[in-house]
DNA sequence: TGTACATCAGTGAACGCGCGTTCACTGATGTAC
DNA sequence: TGTACATCAGTGAACGCGCGTTCACTGATGTAC
């Protein structure tokens, strides 16, 4: 029986994901409002609320699919018999190629806020470690002493190096380089950072 | 006359922001309201609009002093016989001691939005320049091919990267360091770099 | 196959709230004579 | 020094709006017999 039941439900939840997604992409995080999602869905406002907990949770869901995307092509990018560092060079450029052509989705994976005291679940938490899971191979080629946590922090810190680029250009900011310099700059940066890693090994 | 006026509209004005400072100092820049900044600099809600034209407004007159702050900190920093590379990274620390001491209103400094097409004042504007400033000469130092829009493109690129270490660690956000953590992986990221420009010279 | 009944997805008007901003009013401050 | 008048800072109740969320209702879907 219900079984037909759950399927329109999966089905309206697909599509709520799909608008959400839509208008996010279109304008961005803050212009996500319950009733045009609803509208572009197909159901009526309340519909939302059947099927998904809240607004956040429509978003956490669109998050998601948004880091299992960006997952993906990093994990493509990267050839199996590349250099350590070829390989983190093109992991930053897909980063940001993938944060250029998607910006306002890219945006929101990491400036959704939940109202004060409440905690992402933890299965989508986890899901973030796409952003990380890449580096730490070839970081660990780099610098072979580096293993563990250690190891684990500085590919964070590295990631952070490189978002921190992408963000302040694409937000447009002061202290942003113009979008047509951005992949530049972001080349110069790792290349710096992999040559320094280089001549510091062990040192650090 | 008016001058006792002024004298008080100034007064007052001066005590809207130090009343705004403290707040958003204590709750964050979501956390301050009309309500709460008035009644804290002792004056009626519509008082704010006698002296400053938005909430806005207000916002934006707290975030120059900031900037003016960190600026002196920046400035200070760096002893004028230092080496290039120990500048850079006395630098950054003090950047990074900056944001864990005043982190909200660091956050303030680069999360106001303001509505849908309406730009920051110019001479608000100028006064992010702070954060290059003092990168330009030293990394010139390292680097003496790199001259004019280059060199100060390359510097906001050096002070991005650093930033967003430290905006993903503050946040408290996956891919963010624990704050213990920070100042060493800002020191190692720094390091690398240094080391990374000097042995690319001419090259990158 | 048909009828009565139960369930529950789907609906959208209405609720509620937070909050920035306005505005008609008042009273203190200053000016004119 | 005193009186009448003008100005305008200061006030806070009320406005207005955006929007997420609820909830009483309905009608389609499925079950029982």
């Amino acid at each position: 029986m219900g079984n037909n039941k759950d399927a329109k439900r999966d089905a309206l939840r697909m599509r709520l994901i799909e608008a959400a997604e839509s208008e996010i992409a279109e304008h961005g995080l803050q212009g996500l409002k319950a009733r045009n999602v609803t509208t572009k869905a197909g159901c009526a406002l309340g519909g939302l609320y059947n099927v998904v907990t809240d607004l956040d949770g429509l978003i956490i869901l669109v998050n998601s699919k948004t880091l299992a995307r960006l997952g993906d092509t990093l994990k493509e990018v990267v050839p199996h018999d590349a250099a350590a560092d070829q390989a983190i060079q093109s992991l930053a450029q897909a980063y940001v190629a993938f944060a250029m052509a998607e910006t306002n989705l890219w945006h929101a994976v990491f400036n959704h806020r939940l109202p004060e005291n409440q905690e992402l679940p933890q299965w989508h938490q986890k899901e973030y470690m796409v952003l990380i899971e890449n580096i730490v191979k070839p970081l660990h080629e780099m610098f072979p002493d580096l293993v563990g946590d250690a190891l684990a922090l500085r590919a964070q810190t590295l990631f952070a190096a490189v978002h921190g680029v992408v963000q302040m250009s694409l937000n447009g900011q002061f202290a942003g380089s113009p979008r047509e310099y951005l992949s530049q700059e972001v080349k110069a940066l790792v290349g710096a950072l992999v040559r320094g890693i280089e001549k510091g090994r062990g040192a650090l």
